[in-house]
RNA sequence: GGGCCACUAGCUCAAUAUGGUAGAGCAGCGGACUCUUAAUCCGUUGGUUCCAGGUUCGAGUCCUGGGUGGCCCA
């Protein structure tokens, strides 16, 4: 129940609570009248939440002082930090001597107002600083605009430092400028915000709320960008290459489908770059890497997200013992660099990432990590039976190799916290990889676990076009009998081996796992923006 | 896919092992207050108890179905 009167440049606008005739927002409301007012003044209406419209109302007061955020021209001077990185050793003596000027901007987050004077947190960028306002310093008019300021506005402050009575480094206000008016109440300041679907959906309000959330993005950030020197600095050449993929190939899962319009095809969200990257070693760049985004339409988990992101890298005349060296280098120097340590805890178990990592293969670790017997190991029907006990899914078809893997990750898997390389994989689950001269059955592949999770997989690369060709053979079948897991057939990607590509070795690591483990990170879901959820129930 | 748990004010949580008027703190609003930092003090507003059914004189609570999220298993 409301209603509206222009009256000359202004609109009168009387609002009553729907629910309570009597309430307090019965009172008039005054607006700039201009271009597009009706529609503003109907979604304002429409949007009762009471928090809304008496922060609305004390934006277009403060507008009438003067304080207009669409027309605020601000520069800050300083960063939080760097207030305190000048003067952060100052007495409050020398402060007063020299009267350092500073502006500076953020996010009121905190607030403690007396009858004449206000102290605040601002937070930036960098960190947080106190502001003070005082009739005396700033005026009364100033003064009494701050007061229509709520937690959450944004605003640029200007004023000289000075230490509280408590010793604390503080900006004493003499003009603020108002940059935003936040419209909405922000989480509750020292339980912060816990709902995790919020914290997820609502990541800004995350990370406004929970400054460890930040360090956990910025830690996020310096491990790709460590990563990224790390290759570079050994002349690998960075690119890019599709993630819409005609044919979607480099690992074992299923992909996204999509459709491009003019071309009337379908094209799929890349599941791995290998087979791109493994093309431009045929064209001569003979290290490469690439970091980017893969798809694979699988569940979610605490470890799962249908976009990932990973590294992977090519490094001609290499092999996988090459590769291992370098990843131990890679991870070592990593977890020192951030832990000024090569130990580092996650979930309160300690890693201890000293090189050389522990090497074992594959088959030898089923039976002295995983407990299982050479006989089961070596006999696909005796470890079918075995794995479907343990629970898992398996065709009657389902190649030795697989069922092996099953019974790895129940059984190996866990116990593999500090950092291990298993070596020597089955060949019929590495169609990309190049088999060992003295067994081929095996191929050249490892897979580097740390606390208990797959990191990295990599192998000596099959270059062999013939070779190559039997493989995707054998996926087909595998394909053709219902495994959609199973590698796509490429011939296009044949072709380029015919052509000839050096001898190489290449890995992928996947940097969420890796920065959630070096983040002490329980899920997945802290260490992604903007993780997969399902979509929200109709409102 | 299966099991367990959670969902109550903007936020964080209460609400008799056993159904009986839905509360607190913070935030907000009004007032006092010029060194606070969870400021304090006085007053006060705010609810589709996730949704839909059912049982009952009466449901936040019990039952059935559904939704979203979390954990575990697979």
């Amino acid at each position: 129940m409301e209603h509206f009167i222009f009256r000359g440049k202004q609109v009168h606008l009387f609002l009553l609570c729907w629910h309570c005739p009597t309430c307090l927002w019965e009172r008039v409301f005054i607006l700039q009248k201009r271009r597009g007012l009706m529609e503003e003044l109907q979604r304002i209406l429409a949007s009762h939440d009471e928090f809304f419209r008496i922060r609305y109302r004390k934006l277009q007061e403060l507008k009438e002082m003067g304080y207009d955020p669409q027309a605020a021209h601000f520069k800050p001077t300083h960063s939080s930090t760097a207030v305190f990185d000048e003067a952060g050793s100052l007495s409050a003596e020398e402060l007063e001597a020299r009267k350092i000027r500073v502006a500076v901007a953020g996010r009121v987050i905190a607030m403690r107002q007396f009858g004449k004077a206000s102290f605040f947190h601002l937070l930036d960028g960098t960190g947080k600083i106190q502001g003070f306002i005082e009739i005396r310093t700033a005026g009364e008019d100033a003064f009494k605009a701050f007061k229509k300021i709520d937690i959450g506005d944004i605003i640029g402050v200007e004023g000289y430092l000075f230490r509280t009575r408590t010793g604390e480094l503080t900006v004493n206000t003499e003009h603020f400028y108002l940059l935003t008016k936040s419209l909405r109440p922000l989480p509750e300041k020292w339980h912060g915000l816990q709902d995790v679907e919020i914290r997820y959906r609502q990541r800004y309000l995350d990370l406004i709320a929970n400054p460890e959330v930040r360090e956990i993005f910025r830690k996020r950030s310096r491990i790709i960008a460590y990563i990224r020197h790390f290759f570079q600095d050994r002349q690998f050449l960075e690119v890019d290459t599709p993630t819409m993929q005609v044919i979607p190939g480099g690992a074992a899962a299923k992909p996204f489908v999509t459709y491009h319009n003019v071309l009337d095809m379908n094209l799929y969200l890349r599941i791995a770059p290998e087979l791109y990257l493994k093309r431009l070693l045929v064209g001569g760049f003979e290290r490469v890497f690439e970091i980017g985004k893969n798809f694979r339409n699988e569940g979610v988990s605490s470890v799962h997200n249908p976009e990932f992101t990973m590294m992977e890298f090519y490094m001609a005349y290499s092999d996988y013992n090459d590769l291992m060296n370098m990843t131990e280098e890679l991870l070592s120097s990593l977890v020192k660099e951030l832990y000024n340590s090569y130990t580092f805890e996650y979930q309160g178990i300690e890693i201890d990432v000293t090189p050389p990592f522990k090497r074992i293969t594959f088959l030898e670790s089923l039976t002295s990590i995983g407990g299982v017997d050479s006989e089961i190991v070596n006999s696909r029907e005796r470890a079918l039976k075995l794995a479907r006990e343990m629970g898992a899914k398996l065709r009657d078809d389902s190649p030795h190799g697989k069922v092996l893997e099953e019974i790895f990750e129940r059984t190996v898997q866990p116990h593999l916290q500090n950092p291990t390389f298993v070596v020597d994989f089955p060949v019929d689950i590495s169609p990309l990889a190049k088999r060992k001269p003295d067994n081929p059955e095996l191929v050249e592949r490892f897979e580097l676990y740390l606390a208990g999770l797959e990191v990295a997989n990599a192998f000596s690369e099959l270059n062999d076009p013939i070779d190559q060709r039997l493989r995707f053979e054998e996926q087909a079948k595998l394909r053709s009998s219902g495994d959609d897991e199973a590698h796509a057939f490429d011939e296009d990607f044949i072709t380029a081996l015919e052509y000839g590509m050096p001898p190489a070795a290449g890995e992928g690591i996947g940097i969420d796992r890796l920065v959630m483990i070096l983040t002490d990170s329980r899920s997945i879901r802290e260490v992604i923006l903007f993780p997969h959820l399902r979509k929200r129930p109709q409102e």
